[in-house]
DNA sequence: GCTCTCGCTG
DNA sequence: CAGCGAGAGC
């Protein structure tokens, strides 16, 4: 059994439902996980999701910020939702398949414009929620499981534009790569994304205000695929679908895939 | 010397630039009047507009209320701007042809919902500036003159879907009628919509709130092209296009027409 | 219902 | 630069 997955911010899924199902139609993905829908989870357009074949959805909502869903044309069981850092945000879901694989949808706060704790709740907050992620997954030892997700972190220097410039800069401070790390370390995750392409600068993000972002290429990888240690070898495939950041109206974020052969 | 003219108002300019090309380009008026173009005038489109010919335009504007503007084929000179009923609101300016017919660009306000202008400022506001309009039209007598507009009254029982039932709503109470009738004599002017078209319901806005506007026709005459007695007698094919009002993303209300010949 | 402003978030 | 919310205005 061989499945196809895709992690996008899609920053609105009510504004970009047209761009969802351009993915879905294109690429056609057999998970597709969302994360910052903007949506309450009875609003999310599920109608066109479901004409196209994504016959499963399980997802948390929220009025006008986060939000995280997984589509899905393979059947899926809800596997629950946490609130990590006790934000009460709707920034976790996750989902079985039927194979009895775990997927972990994730959208990890931004973390504010200051990269200090004492003078920028958000950054504390950013870090607590990694705090609480590492802890979980350090005593649940995830079996079977796929973590992908807006972790707002580009951990490697090749993850951004430039490594230097950005030291400083929410997303790419050495805290943030240090607690995404043990986050990481703590599950035994294995970066999909990585692993398939394990040299050369990748980006799934560049940001609204870069008029020409794709010539300037300022971006960062924030959008990430990892798996446990037995499945991530059935792993291959991954890529970020850049031109979607082109599509017309688009997000600020593109989609990373990943195919597991299982 | 022929000339036809257009009002519109277009709710926002800047979002429907593209349906004031639509119309320059289908209808060809001569002048457009806009109202409520909610935009300063240095923000309003007009590369677009002068690549169809419009190369003149008289305007004033205000950040997002509000804003009258007058764009013409022919040349046009500016002719002053009234702050009528003293609001500090961009509702009135005129401009000037070369034959010497001045143009009157008006946007009435509103006046709320309650017709009592003890309770609702708003109503006391919108009499205010109809009186402003009938003592200056009374103190100049205009010669050669149109007047055109949003004037957010609808006079006669055939300019509403049922006036036994707006009599209590604003646009078509007795006191506002009865204002604007000493508004028009006060300049003579001559209703040229209704010279041309003297029977039968005509309406030039229906509200965003009825779903099935076309079907329900719950329509109001709000817009209006009226002329000093000297021109009046050349006006003929007054119209309104009601087929604006089901433009994509359309304005509220539908533009209306009139020729003159001079 | 649909527009705008403004403040917040990313 | 782009999304949403709230509130005003029509």
């Amino acid at each position: 059994m061989a499945f196809t997955l895709a992690t996008w911010n899609i920053n609105s899924v009510r504004l970009r439902e047209g761009l969802v199902q351009r993915l879905m139609r294109e690429e056609m993905p057999d998970i597709l996980c969302l994360q910052e829908c903007k949506s309450p989870v009875e609003k999310i357009p599920v109608e066109g999701f479901r004409a196209l074949g994504y016959n499963w959805m399980v997802a948390r909502g929220q009025k006008g910020y986060n939000g995280v869903a997984i589509l899905s044309k393979l059947p899926i069981s809800e596997a629950g939702a946490g609130d990590y850092a006790a934000l009460g945000h709707a920034r976790h879901v996750a989902a079985r398949l039927e194979n009895g694989v775990t997927i972990h949808n994730f959208y990890v706060p931004a973390g504010g414009d200051i990269p200090d704790r004492e003078v920028n709740v958000k950054f504390g907050q950013k870090l607590d929620f990694l705090t609480h992620m590492r802890d979980e997954f350090h005593d649940s030892r995830p079996e079977k499981a796929i973590l992908v997700g807006d972790l707002n972190i580009a951990p490697r220097e090749d993850d951004v534009w430039n490594h230097k410039a950005l030291l400083k800069i929410v997303s790419h401070t050495p805290v943030e790569v240090a607690q995404l790390g043990e986050t990481q370390e703590a599950g035994q995750w294995v970066d999909v994304t990585r692993q398939d392409v394990p040299e050369g600068r990748l980006y799934s993000w560049w940001s609204y205000r870069s008029p020409d972002w794709d010539a300037a290429d300022k971006g960062r990888r924030l959008d990430h695929v990892w798996a446990t240690p037995d499945i991530s070898n059935a792993a291959h495939g991954s890529r970020v679908l850049r031109a979607a950041r082109g599509w017309e109206q688009p997000s600020d974020h593109a989609p990373v895939f990943a195919t597991f052969d299982l």
